[in-house]
RNA sequence: GGAGAGGUGGCCGAGCGGUUGAAGGCGCACGCUUGGAAAGCGUGUGUAGGUUAACCCCUACCGAGGGUUCGAAUCCCUCCCUCUCCGCCA
């Protein structure tokens, strides 16, 4: 959620800022300010009515103590009561209109992000690694997985749908190991502290993180019991400090966690049907920090370099891009998608997203620092994968198989599958 | 799901329906005292919004939302959460 003050003040430099997005927002700025304005301005008229109403209700206090009769005022009173409740009305329905259209405004995107409308305008900071080389044609995960035994789709669309899967054998045993060695790096070596959260989580969580009120079409909803699944565990874990204030002697605060991920990837019919890449559910370790405004830069870059370690420790050949201000998300104001190598598809794929929001989500979840001295400020938030399970498990297998499908293990995860050394029928 | 108890400031803990934003204590900050420290003494110490150049001032907030009343932390209703007991259950 945007400041309204700011928009106030510079209606015309935010509205410039957002367009970068490809949207202009201006109107909504303009009306934002116009209902701000009539808030103040009813406002005043309830607070001075009230202040009246007090000094007159302590009059009548006064008077019957001493027997004396207070008919006049209390009459008084009762009057303004009514004006006060017309006024408080239009106060009442002018914040909710504000509300209702900041919560529909996208956060503001970092000067220091390119421009650009979509993927294209992307740019591709640093590239790790090489290319595996094959003596021959490499297979895609759901040919190498099913040859081994470790994935069975057409089951898993039997008993849930398609873009479910379900993981059997090695297959199983891999992801358990890759989940369990992301979050031994995150916690042992990046120093984060490790939450298991809740899976399902109510409206206002949802809201605080920005999935809601705008995309609840790309969520899972509970019929009967007003929650939601979770689309990535940034939404519970950053929600674990909604409406606290917390001391800037503990920040900045890292937290990771794995959760499976809930998606109903609305709109997005016929794009990666095949295999892994985008399913319903899948696993992910996440980042997430809590952090001083003025060490987010550099916290974002620190985040980032965690989630790298995990691809370096596995010797994957990736790739570190920067988003344009037309493809970050809703909520972030600046994003850097790490993207590993796919040799069967020949190309780079998202396998984690890492972004900071400024103050976006803490305004909307009302997650504030304290510093020594002062006032209480908004807190700076941070995410990003690290890793996607599912992806990562896609290219482990492919950038690992050999000539006769068999798929080594890297030694950085042998000690997760008893030291073996290679996947194999 | 049923029965009971409870939710007050950073913490503990008072609070007859009428200067209670809230006693008292702890903690914290600053000052005095001291060779230094402790103790002691003094002062200060919530958040948000409005207004202001700023200071001041005003309004709201005692789990949340309604209601009664001239006036509610105090009375009534609904909901949420915590604890105890029962039921159910991996």
């Amino acid at each position: 959620m945007l400041d309204i003050k700011l928009i106030r003040e510079d209606t015309d430099k935010v509205a410039e800022a957002l367009k970068r997005r490809g949207t202009d927002f201006l109107s909504d700025l303009k009306k934002l300010d116009a209902l701000d304005n009539e808030r103040r301005n009813s406002l005043q008229h309830s607070e001075n009515l009230k202040n009246r109403k007090k000094k007159l209700s302590a009059e009548v206090g006064r008077l019957k103590k001493e027997g004396a009769d207070a008919e006049s005022q209390m009459e008084e009173v009762k009057s303004i009561n009514l004006e006060i409740v017309e006024w408080d009305a239009k106060v009442a329905e002018s914040e909710i209109q504000i509300r209702e259209i900041l919560l529909h405004i996208p956060n503001i995107p970092d000067p220091s992000i390119p421009d650009g409308l979509d993927e294209s305008g992307n740019e591709e900071l640093r590239v790790i690694g090489e290319r595996p080389a094959f003596d021959f044609e490499p297979k895609n995960h759901v040919e190498l997985a099913e040859g081994l035994d470790m994935l069975d789709l057409k089951r898993a669309a039997k008993i849930a749908g398609s873009r479910f899967a379900v993981y059997k054998n090695d297959g199983a045993r891999l992801l358990r190991a890759l989940i369990n060695f992301m979050l031994d790096v995150q916690c042992d070596e990046n120093g984060y502290q490790e939450l298991y959260p809740p899976f399902l989580v109510n409206k206002e969580s949802m809201t605080a993180t920005g999935q809601l009120p705008k995309f609840e079409e790309d969520l899972f909803v509970m019929r009967d019991d007003d929650l939601y699944l979770i689309p990535t565990a940034e939404v519970p874990v950053t929600n674990y400090h909604r409406n606290e204030t917390l001391a800037d002697g503990d920040l900045p605060i890292k937290y990771t966690a794995y959760t499976p991920c809930f998606r109903r990837e609305a709109g997005s019919y016929g794009k990666d049907t095949q295999g892994l890449i985008r399913q319903h559910q899948f696993d992910k370790v996440e980042l997430v920090k809590f952090v001083e405004p003025e060490n987010a830069d550099t916290e974002l870059e620190l985040l980032v370099a965690d989630a790298e370690s995990i691809l370096k420790k596995l010797g994957l050949h990736y790739r570190v891009v920067v988003l344009c201000a037309g493809d970050i998300g809703f909520s972030a104001t600046k994003t850097y998608d790490l993207e590993v190598w796919l040799p069967a598809q020949g190309c780079f794929r998202e396998i984690s997203s890492c972004s900071s929001f400024g103050d976006y989500q803490s305004r909307r979840g009302n997650i504030r620092f304290k510093r020594k001295t002062g006032k209480p400020e908004w807190i700076c938030t941070l995410n990003g994968s690290g890793l996607a399970a599912g992806r990562l498990f896609v290219a482990l297998l492919e950038n690992y198989q050999r000539a006769d499908g068999s798929v080594a293990i890297p030694p950085a995860l042998r000690p997760y599958l008893k030291n073996r050394e290679v996947f194999e029928i």
